[in-house]
RNA sequence: GGCCCGUUCGUCUAUCGGUUAGGACACCUGGUUUUCAACCAGGUAAGAGGGGUUCGACUCCCCUACGGGCUGCCA
């Protein structure tokens, strides 16, 4: 009985990908992958004003960075527009559409007029719609909906409910323009049953749409799909998300450095719950996600608990497949690609550095002993730790260091065996040692750095330390 | 203005008429520790306000306040 679940992601290439559109391809792709059924992705450019292809190009990159995958070939509104006419035309010929004559002109006269009235609203009823042909003009006309004008319509929404809106509200809206082209609300339809769509999720802010979108379904004798409108994400202080807020654009968020993974969490956590799941993978999240648990109300970007999320993606992916991404987001963000020296040395330091990093600059940041290359550079607070007595404890460390067993346990017993023969704590020895080693007064540790920069590296290191 | 939607710790949320209102992030305290993180233990912190309905409301209804959306020959 259940037909195969489609759903869409069909974004206006009029920018980048905002992150709020992000989160709600997600959410179509969640569903469809967890139940077996399609992701459709279809370009809604009929608005040839705003529509350009570099941004439809940046949307197509903006997901696949998500790693959201769709399937089959991205449609084109646009392309399709000779569809949509035809459409338009068939609801004439059914009597669910009329030509309307009215221009422009005529339209904006008569709003001003009714708010010249003190009308609080004005629903525009042409006067074409029961007009008799044998009148028609010689003239442009729109083909607009011949929408009941009594009674209500009744979206029944899997987020919202049920929700009612009283038809007198609505007018005859435009269907296909005067100039031929249709309009979204005719366009979009059209495309979703032509695609087989079965769930429509999208922002609320298509909740009223809906109604009218609805009647064309009606009009044409087309089953209707799940509605499905998710609240859309506010800023920090709860205000619609803009560019003051910071990053509107997924892109942004690479080049700052999160994981697409730890993206792909936070983003599903935004507004959705399953009992106190907060930490999964996208596999694990398909099998979850449902539409009965996305909440109703707007949520608000957190970006602690953003890096939280990604900070526990960073420590759980496989070493190779981060040092992958960590080369995206060097490109992405535009900074120097790895030597294939830092390459070598942060494939083997990976281990200890990834579960404390929350981003991919963090993540740099703590692998600085890797990646720098000698001499190495001492801060200030380094330095400190280098006095003479501490410097003469590391030369008296290097030819042990030449002859150990270069293994944690092999260098566990020559450092401790150092700090007892001095009469220090291990902790007094460390710090000169990281001092030389890596510049810096925090370190991941000391064993764990000479393990990754070789015994060589260390060697020469504390040699330039001046031990 | 009209219509539609929403409102639980600072934030994301659980709860689906009866709970000491739970979890996570953040924050604070303590522990662990070679530094920094991480980690472990504990703590602070919530039902917008007002009316109902009910033996009993965070849960149901109404009003108000606040927030958001729609109200185009834009999408």
């Amino acid at each position: 009985m259940s037909s195969p679940v489609v759903t869409r992601f069909a974004p206006s290439p009029t920018g980048f990908l905002h992150i709020g559109g992000g989160r709600t391809a997600l959410f179509n792709w969640l569903y469809a992958r967890g139940r077996g059924g399609k992701f459709l992705l279809r370009i809604e450019d009929t608005d040839r004003e705003r529509s350009t292809p570099e941004a439809t190009a940046a949307i197509l990159k903006g997901l696949t960075w998500l790693g959201l995958d769709w399937d089959g070939e991205v449609v084109s509104q646009f392309d399709r527009k000779d569809r949509h006419a035809e459409v338009a035309h068939e609801m004439l010929a059914r009597g669910t559409a009329y030509k309307c004559f009215s221009t422009p002109e005529e339209i904006a006269a008569f709003r001003a007029e009714a708010e010249a009235k003190g009308a609080s609203y004005a629903v525009f009823q042409s006067p074409w719609r029961d007009a008799d042909p044998a009148t028609y003009p010689d003239a442009p006309f729109a083909i607009r909906m011949k929408a009941p004008r009594t009674g209500e319509t009744e979206i029944r929404d899997e987020v919202q409910g049920i929700v009612t809106i009283k038809n007198e509200t609505l007018d005859d809206m435009i269907v296909l323009r005067s100039d031929g082209t249709p309009t979204y609300m005719l366009a979009v339809v059209v495309d979703d049953h032509d695609m087989g769509v079965t769930h429509v999720i999208r922002g609320d802010d298509h909740l009223n749409n809906a109604a009218r979108q609805q009647m064309v379904y009606t009009a044409m004798g087309w089953t209707v799909p799940v509605w499905a409108h998710i609240p859309l994400i506010h800023g920090p202080d709860g205000k619609k998300l803009s560019k003051r807020h910071g990053a509107t654009g997924v892109e942004e968020y690479q080049a700052m450095g999160y994981p697409a993974a730890g993206m792909r969490n936070y983003l599903t956590r935004l507004g959705w719950a399953h009992g106190d799941a907060e930490i999964f993978t996208s596999a694990e999240a398909m099998q979850m996600f449902d539409l009965k648990g996305i909440g109703r109300a707007p949520a608000r970007l957190d970006f602690k608990k953003l890096e939280n999320t990604c900070g526990h993606h960073i420590a759980m992916t496989e070493d190779a497949a981060l040092l992958q991404e960590l080369e995206g987001f060097l490109l992405a963000a535009g900074k120097p690609a790895l030597t294939a020296l830092q390459r070598d040395r942060l494939a083997r330091g990976l281990y200890c550095v990834k579960d404390r990093a929350k981003t991919f600059p963090e993540l740099l940041e703590k692998a600085q002993f890797a990646m720098t290359s000698r001499p190495v550079a001492i801060d200030e607070a380094a330095a400190k730790n280098l006095d003479t007595v501490s410097r003469g404890i590391l030369k008296s460390l290097t030819p042990r260091l030449q002859n150990a067993s270069w293994t944690k346990e092999g260098l566990e017993t020559i450092l401790n065996d150092a700090a007892a023969e001095n009469g220090i704590g291990f902790g007094k020895l460390a710090a000169p040692l990281r001092a030389a080693l890596a510049g810096r007064t925090a370190t991941p540790s000391v064993f764990d750095m000479m393990l990754v920069i070789g015994r060589d590296e260390t060697i020469a290191r504390l040699e330039d330390a001046g031990a």
